[in-house]
DNA sequence: ACCGGGATGTTCT
DNA sequence: GAACATCCCGGTG
């Protein structure tokens, strides 16, 4: 029982710093459509100053959304087959973003289930930036949608429920740079928050031997 | 539960 | 060619 009907989080909101952004996200609603969830983990980007943001080094054609206006989703693909959803912060051409990393699922659990047939269990609905994209259908056609007008039918809401009092923080996860800062955020205790997999797991090259 | 390896293709060196 | 803000599956304990 939320104590207010669900409403789209003004662009004021986005027009700051993603490590306030952030924990501030926790308990919101991303909503694609009826299929929704809790967002319980997330991460922040800082762009310019931030050796693993894609906007490290400056704008490309594939990162250009994440130097526009805040407020917008910021789709990216990775690993060849997954894509995964920031929401954009700051003013226009300051690149930061908060890159949504799981959800506690709410409704339109049936169309998750149909959109992720490997997931064995609710829990592993929208447990993972790609899995939780998977989950909404968020796509290429999302990369640059309005989160405040909904132009695109995702948004993300306020429904009256606050952010942890005491969010969990640590490291990010998956990146090999800037691993000591704590930008990662989590509702404590919450079941659907992506596991960490300890250690930089590194590929070994295509080709190379192993030690004789 | 935890771990390792493969999948798959875009981007950048 | 290598890295990559990841996931899935099958192994083992």
């Amino acid at each position: 029982m939320p104590p207010r009907r669900p409403r789209p989080l003004p662009r004021s909101f986005y027009r700051r710093d993603s490590l306030v952004v952030g924990p501030e996200l926790l308990n919101k609603v991303l909503a694609s459509g009826a299929v929704r969830g809790r967002i319980v983990e997330v991460e922040a980007y800082r762009g310019g100053e931030d050796p693993a943001s894609h906007a490290y080094r400056g704008p490309t054609a594939r990162n250009r959304t994440m130097f526009g206006p805040p407020g917008h989703l910021y789709v990216y693909f990775t690993y060849g087959m997954h894509w995964c959803a920031n929401a954009v912060c700051m003013p226009e051409g300051v690149a930061q973003a908060v890159l949504l990393r799981a959800l506690a699922p709410l409704e339109g659990l049936a169309e998750m289930r149909a959109a992720r047939p490997a997931a064995r269990s609710e829990r592993d609905l929208c447990r993972g930036p790609a899995r939780l994209c998977q989950a909404l259908g968020i796509d290429r056609r999302h990369d640059g949608a309005d989160l405040v007008t909904a132009d695109r039918g995702v948004t993300v809401l306020d429904d009256g429920t606050p952010p942890p009092e005491a969010p969990a923080a640590g490291p990010r996860v998956g990146i090999n740079v800037a691993a000591e800062v704590a930008w990662r955020w989590w509702v404590p205790d919450d079941p659907h928050v992506s596991a960490h997999r300890s250690g930089a797991r590194r590929r070994r090259p295509a080709g190379a031997r192993d030690p004789a």
